[in-house]
RNA sequence: CGGGGAGUAGCGUAGCCCGGAAGCGCACCUGGCUGGGGGCCAGGGGGUCGCGGGUUCAAAUCCCGCCUCCCCGACCA
């Protein structure tokens, strides 16, 4: 009895064990490594420096990309009026569920006149204010972003997955013609596809949503879906064409070239902290989280050995000597001062997933070298710091593609070609992963796929390829080849 | 929001059934030995027992209400 005690409380100051309980795994190991945390207040988390600076790479990255062909970054209102919200139909029935409204204010509680929701997403606000700067042709594109945090009255919260505040960017444009709306929202797909791929290290499947799934109000959605390594899959950024849908609820009009007034074609996209969720689920394992280098809040982790006053002056004056090359190199790095052991400081790092650990001893500065140990193998090798800034920026380097090539072989094991509803049924009770089949477009065959195979549902649309087969479902003649997953 | 479980020091928990001095492990502080993969010894500090009310001579323990968290469903970036 007494051991048993023993073992449990043992077990309980270690991190679950990704391969015992994945969705326990997940939570302690991102309050272990200090990413986020609940916080008291509902299904509202907070993000703590070491996740933030995650999700801060990535927003440096994607302004950066949007800046770069015209979008630019505007501040839109966090309450939106009744009467706002209300005119796109699809899209406030889409919403209603989950939006949180604001009904009463001031040191009285006074009963507003009219209840004001806090933004779920601001197509709305943003449609009733735009109008106003959009008159002729020449005021278009008009091309906006902004980045801010969102309210959905979620009532399952998961950190960084699910939580009733997000943050994120939306970004929402105003175009002359639909071709130029269509480019718009598959442009921004391709940019989302390069954070998830180039700074994520996830490869993910990228297409059109099936009807069920698109945004409300939407006329098509675009979509990125990576795969966690627990074989759900989960999307990663989404981008939505709404041809004049939203111009005509908010007469978003201009005056055409021929002197016609004419409603504009949108878009919007948005991808969100979620990311950072994202990158823990897809590239975590037993020790912690594993950060790929582009993200990484610390690339090189520096850990000094030695055992008296003598001997860690001597390691510092070393360590000294070449860390001001690395900081010039752009290599971001700290050195772990703290007085633990190098024991402790490994596995520490290790659970926060620092790509690359230099260990610093006498013999290391005797000999002029550090031993670095990388993340994803464990391998130690003996690194001259002659060069070091350089060879650690190559190292990082390939970590990041490594990191990658591991994620895509993941995703190749766990993908597999079906061609019946029996398979699908039968594939999902076992496994997760994607499942490529080809399928009719019928709403009602989805929903028996999702009914049946137990929440399976059509992540992706490949619209780039064409179907040779019947519909798994219902055996007609398919439009459609589709990836099946279940998701987050 | 429906069904189930839980909240005791920073973290993990015992105690609750059967009311009667709040304990343990980790973490933390001090000193010492240590130091190349989670080390050891000694001493020490830290608690509105989630919040509010009730029952009682007496409540962590029993009763009522609320808040928060976890699991399963329906909803979802």
């Amino acid at each position: 009895m007494k051991q048993e005690t023993e073992e449990q409380q043992d077990f309980v100051k270690e991190v679950t064990k990704m391969s015992d309980d994945f969705d326990r795994w997940y939570t302690d190991v991102i309050r272990k490594a200090e990413m986020a945390d609940w916080s008291g207040v509902r299904g509202m988390m907070v993000v703590r420096p070491y996740g933030w600076a995650m999700w801060e790479a990535l927003t440096r990255a994607f302004d950066d990309m949007i800046k770069e062909s015209g979008h630019e970054n505007w501040a839109f209102p966090l309450l939106i009026p009744r009467s706002f919200l209300m005119k796109e139909a699809e899209h406030i029935e889409g919403f209603a569920p989950e939006v949180a409204w604001v009904t009463k204010a001031g040191g009285s509680m006074e009963e507003l006149e009219e209840p004001l929701a806090v933004r779920p997403t601001s197509e709305t606000i943003i449609g009733a204010i735009i109008r106003r700067y959009i008159q002729s042709h020449r005021d278009l594109p008009k091309l906006t972003n902004q980045w801010n945090s969102v309210v959905r009255w979620e009532m399952r919260s998961r950190l960084f997955l699910r939580s009733r505040e997000f943050w994120w960017q939306e970004g929402h444009t105003f175009h002359a013609s639909a071709q130029e709306a269509i480019d718009e929202a598959q442009l921004i797909l391709g940019y989302y596809r390069a954070i998830a791929e180039e700074w994520l290290a996830v490869p993910v499947l990228a297409g059109k949503k099936s009807p069920a799934e698109t945004f409300p109000g939407a006329v098509h959605t675009l979509t990125i879906e990576g795969l966690m390594r627990d074989g759900l899959a989960l999307q990663m950024g989404t981008s939505h064409y709404f041809g004049q849908n939203f111009a005509r609820a908010y007469d978003i009009s201009f005056t055409n070239r021929s002197n016609e007034l004419e409603l504009c074609y949108s878009t919007s996209w948005g991808m969100s902290t979620r990311l950072v969720g994202a990158l823990v689920m897809a590239h975590g394992d037993d020790s912690g989280i594993i950060v790929p280098p582009r993200v990484a809040p610390i690339q090189v982790v520096v850990v000094p050995i030695f055992r008296d006053d003598e001997g860690q002056a001597k390691v510092r004056r070393f360590i000294e000597s070449w860390s001001g090359d690395l900081r010039r190199a752009g290599v971001r790095h700290r050195v772990d001062w703290r007085d633990e052991r190098p024991g402790d400081k490994y596995a520490h790092w290790e659970l926060k997933g620092v790509p690359l650990r230099l260990n610093v001893g006498a013999r290391d500065a005797d000999a002029g070298q550090v031993e670095m140990v990388d993340r994803l193998t464990r391998q130690k090798v003996a690194v001259p710091v002659a060069g070091l800034a350089d060879r650690l920026r190559q190292e990082l380097d390939g970590f990041q593609k490594r990191l990658y090539l591991r994620a895509a072989q993941f995703q190749r094991d766990n993908t597999v070609e079906l061609r019946s509803l029996e398979e699908v049924v039968a594939h999902f009770a076992q496994k997760g992963g994607f499942a490529w089949t080809e399928w009719c477009g019928e709403t009602e065959e989805e929903a028996r796929i999702k009914a049946e195979a137990g929440g399976v549902t059509i992540r992706v649309i490949d619209d780039q390829s064409v179907p040779s087969g019947k519909c798994l479902v219902c055996g007609r003649p398919a439009k459609h080849r589709v990836a099946l997953a279940k998701a987050y």
